[in-house]
DNA sequence: ATTACATTAGGAAAAATTCCTGATAAGCCG
DNA sequence: CGGCTTATCAGGAATTTTTCCTAATGTAAT
């Protein structure tokens, strides 16, 4: 099953998987919402799935189709050569992370790997990983649990408390008090400094 | 000709195309220099371009074919469904604008409108390019004063209020009031929204 | 001279943030 | 297995920040 928000990019994605001939798209899907009522409907062997999506994000799609459905394998195929999504979608439950620019090959060699239920993370991001370990920044953001790192990077975004709470099915206030603690274990005085290290981080740009 | 960063779109855009059969790729590129290079080379009729990619972006990637070849015709498949991206693309010399989450069909569609030297923009652009005719994001620094300006930076950079006051030497309700109109002036719903503006202006670095 | 705007700031109300407490569930370890 | 830790969630209360309104002063322009 595809999950994507771009219908080019699902487009082109199937017929990729397609002309290899290994694999079949059972289902599209383009929001996180729309990917957990597909999935109890197709019961697809490989979710491909995208993190940057309007409503709930990926992240969150994933935490809710691994927490009802253990068994679901999840491949990340993100625009974001970053280590630190890569860590939290692999927390999260992912079986496999891939870029977007990696080579078209990539992608069905990491399907046949994660049907063979292995995990599979693209070599350019497992570079990274190695590198970003004894950055101080990257270990700052390693102490942020799922929740907390996806209401971090909804808040750099400018999302205001109340419609992460709504996005997010939890009370505006809990959506505050994690505020709090996420300035507390990054150090950080004002909501400036959280958008400027989450800029730094790659993890939005500015 | 594709110009892309993302191997995985590259290839699925070129299958779309292949498919329809109206058109051939004869050419890709991986970044705005490689595409400049290519361009010399194929000389392809229409040039389809992504504006996110490292190096020289897809932005100045146009303006530099279009300055060395004017009757270049590109067309700009981006992710952003912004009427500034799609008016700084247009008024670089593109010849059309298409968002990745339109239909797969109306990539076909919108080369073939170009082919026929006609303009094509997604509808959703057009729309969105009315209602922000006049959010200019360079003339917007200008509206403010002196003393607006000064302050705008100090937020941007963290400072408290009430250190700006001391620094500055006013009333920091003077500093909080100013923030207010600053915010309105330009438009900004947060202080995450004045970071990133002053981050894209080059004011401060994140 | 009147108008416009920049700078300053206080009061009151609204909103956001912090700090505290506590509930629930999952996972781990001896 | 029972305790221990951690993640997630959220309400109450105090505090801080932000907004909105009003208003004073000086300066530049028409």
């Amino acid at each position: 099953m595809l999950v994507d928000d771009h219908a080019v990019v699902r487009a082109g994605v199937r017929r990729l998987i397609e002309q290899d001939g290994r694999f079949l798209v059972v289902a599209e899907a383009d929001s996180g919402e729309d990917a957990y009522q597909q999935y109890a409907i197709y019961s697809p062997d490989i979710v491909i799935i995208d993190l940057s999506m309007p409503g709930m994000g990926g992240m969150e799609a994933i935490t809710r189709i691994v927490a009802r459905y253990p068994a679901a394998r999840l491949l990340v195929l993100s625009m974001h050569e970053n280590a630190a999504f890569a860590n939290q979608a692999l927390k999260a439950g992912a079986k496999g992370y891939l870029c977007k620019n990696g080579l078209a090959e990539e992608l069905v060699n990491a399907l046949q790997h994660i049907a063979n239920d292995e995990i599979y993370i693209s070599a350019n991001i497992t570079k990274k990983i190695a590198q970003q370990f004894l950055s101080n920044e990257s270990t700052l953001l390693q102490q942020l649990s799922v929740r907390e790192f996806e209401i971090f990077r909804m808040l750099a975004e400018g999302t205001e408390s109340a419609d992460i709470g709504k996005k997010l099915n939890i009370s505006s206030k809990t959506v505050a008090n994690y505020q709090t603690t996420i300035k507390h274990k990054l150090g950080l005085n004002n909501s400036v400094e959280l958008v400027r290290l989450a800029i730094r981080s790659g993890l939005i740009d500015s």
